[in-house]
DNA sequence: CTTCGATTCAAACATATGTTTAAATCGAAC
DNA sequence: GTTCGATTTAAACATATGTTTGAATCGAAG
């Protein structure tokens, strides 16, 4: 018999290594954090990691797709019923109404639970991972929702040269990204940041920021 | 006689040693990147870097300064010189002209020397960097010159809350910095992006984007 | 209680890193 | 040509890393 879960104990180690490695990997950096660093502070043994995940890289993968897969599955929801919801009235989608639809649930995520601040600020920065594990596991799980994102902007702005809806929409990313990284733990906030940078506030300025971008005459 | 004369091989060494690593350090990062596959790339012995800067972490603040203080006095002038016309005219700066006058040197600098679309990479990365060495090398010497565009904006918009302007600032920067970090060099950018990724090019989208996006309403 | 597969554990492994050392080499001033 | 300080060089050093191993431990089924 292959399955279920007859021990209490292997849930626990694979999701106190998941939590451990999300925060230090958000934190410090996927190849600065080490293993023993992973396990001590999750407190469990150092094979653990190669026993239930089979290596470091695959634990990176394993930290990414369990939140990135729920979230993703928010955002597509959202901008399908946009694009729905334009076809249904014959009009085009608004361009707010768009980049809400993607920033809201990706911004909001960081309150759902605890540790996924981490995660989110782990997200905004491996937009630009100069290592290439980082960036070719993060771009296999985020490349089609950005490519409905832009299609979807793309029937809001169908005026818009494609290629300067391209890298409006790379200038918007920036932006988000820089925001998800900076509010998402603290270490990155400097002085004076720290007033304003709820989600609700920091939402309430991000999506005019960028419908103004984007819209830019 | 190409060659130019050996008198002291010491500046050969240090500039080799530099133009190695800056490269380096923007394409694979400073944790990833060794002494052993900078000088092997320079083609100098391990030993130099310790002998010439002192330790791994004293040459990646040579690499930043050697750029970036010649890149700061230009931006500086530049703020100062929009400031100086507009109390001269007693009139308030535009938020353009502001926005220009830091990113358009920022972004022109790619092309002033070999290596300089590296070091710009690699500011643009800096930001959220979260090896604290490299963050803490890299905001000592941004710091000052942030604080001139921060001050320098709050004139152009005094109307602005200024808790408001901190951060549509920071989305600004974040714009600038994914744009400096992904157009920096070609393994960042993906297939389709290479279009219209000159510097005048991306001037001409970048800066009505954020002047946009600061002016919202 | 015994058995057996799944998990945990301490130890070892092979390799890579930044740094140091001490001898060798170079360039010019004497 | 000799001397001397500055540089280069190969080797070693101490430490850290991801991974593997084989024995110990655990939990329930027989």
């Amino acid at each position: 018999m292959k399955v279920k879960k007859p021990k209490t104990r292997q849930k626990d180690t694979r999701q106190l290594i998941l939590d451990s490695a999300e925060r230090l990997f958000a934190r410090e950096g996927f190849h600065v954090t080490s293993l023993r660093a992973i396990t001590g502070a999750a407190g469990v043994n150092l094979a653990a990691v190669n026993y239930h995940f089979g290596s470091k890289e695959a634990l990176l993968e394993a930290v990414f797709e369990r939140r990135l897969i729920p979230l993703n599955q928010v955002r597509r929801d959202k901008l399908e019923q946009i694009r729905d919801e334009a076809v249904e009235k014959g009009k085009r989608p608004s361009t707010k109404k768009v980049l809400q639809a993607f920033i809201e649930p990706t911004l909001r995520f960081r309150d759902s639970e605890s540790g996924a601040k981490d995660l989110i600020a782990l997200v905004g920065r491996s937009f630009t991972d100069p290592d290439d594990t980082v960036r070719k596991i993060f771009f296999r799980l985020i490349g089609p929702i950005f490519q409905l994102l832009f299609e979807t902007l793309r029937d809001a702005l169908p005026e818009l040269p494609e290629n300067l809806l391209y890298w409006r929409l790379h200038f918007a990313l920036g932006a988000l990204a820089h925001t998800m990284h900076i509010s998402g733990c603290d270490k990155f906030l400097p002085v004076g940041f720290s007033d304003g940078c709820g989600t609700e506030s920091l939402l309430s300025m991000l999506i005019p920021f960028v419908t103004a971008g984007m819209e830019a005459s």
